[in-house]
DNA sequence: CTTGACCCTAGAGTATACTCTAAGGTCTAA
DNA sequence: TTAGACCTTAGAGTATACTCTAGGGTCAAG
């Protein structure tokens, strides 16, 4: 198959598997007269581990050791599977806690509040942020909890 | 005080008060002679108003809301803040919801591996990423959960 | 009068993972 | 034969929020 039909079947997108392709994630098992990259049922199967693997919200980097222990397993051993996956669970476990530390902070911030048309001469959110009072966030170990996912 | 001062007595860097300042965040109210941002009590005021905006998970751009609601609040009403941050809170609710279904399909993933130094022919972790079986992550608003959040 | 700590600017670099563009070639069906 | 859908490449752009560099000026203490 071309990779039209890979992108449609894998739900990746065709720039996606390129890009791929360019971190070397994923090869096209030849390429037609014309260059095309021809894929095989096994690049389907890899492209959909590929995608599987994000969704559970590992990084390139870190399919890129899943794709080499899968590549070759007798060569691999399940610790190092299992550490990757440990690592992750403690990260997302951290982002879910500080966040909840967010939101507990943000629900204070917004409850406050009247949300109505009265003038904001009084108004209590920007009060909390000018003198920080009550909204407390422990310290975790990330500084910027959210900095780094404003970009959704 | 000049910048670096405003830095320590802030939390923020110098380098960052320079680029809020490019952001058009915040203004040293005045220059020295030999061209030094001078900065006066105010200036403090608002720059731990920004670094609090920005510990409660608010991007620069709604912190340039809040300031300028700060900067003139009877010309604003309590609604223009109260809705950011009911939308900031719908927000972190969202990842946090999506957080932790990844952390559950995490859990399932690496609870069925050993993890010890057996070969990894038939480690679960890679097989449950080839077959996608039991690893369901129903989907949320967000498809890469996690995508946006690895530059931690 | 020199050292070291500070300050200035403009602009480039960092992180991650895409996403898109330009300029062109290929293929299929009407 | 021509439109339209597909494919190719290299490389630039996007998002957000910094973070740092180069190259230079300022200032107080010893």
């Amino acid at each position: 198959m071309k990779i039209g039909e890979l992108a449609k079947l894998s739900g990746l997108s065709a720039h996606t598997l390129r890009f791929y392709e360019k971190q070397g994630l994923i090869q096209a098992s030849a390429r037609s007269e014309s260059n095309y990259r021809v894929y095989s049922q096994g690049d389907l199967a890899t492209a959909k581990f590929i995608k599987r693997s994000r969704e559970m919200g590992f990084s390139l980097e870190e399919v890129e050791v899943f794709l080499s222990i899968r590549a070759d397993k007798p060569a691999h051993v399940c610790r190092e599977a299992k550490d990757i996956a440990q690592l992750k669970i403690t990260d997302v476990q951290q982002k879910i806690d500080d966040l909840q530390q967010v939101l507990v902070a943000l629900h204070k911030l917004s409850d406050a509040c009247c949300g109505g048309n009265e003038s904001a001469e009084f108004c209590s959110i920007i009060e909390a942020l000018e003198d920080g009072e009550g909204l407390s966030l422990a310290h975790s170990t990330q500084t910027h909890v959210l900095a780094k996912e404003q970009q959704a």
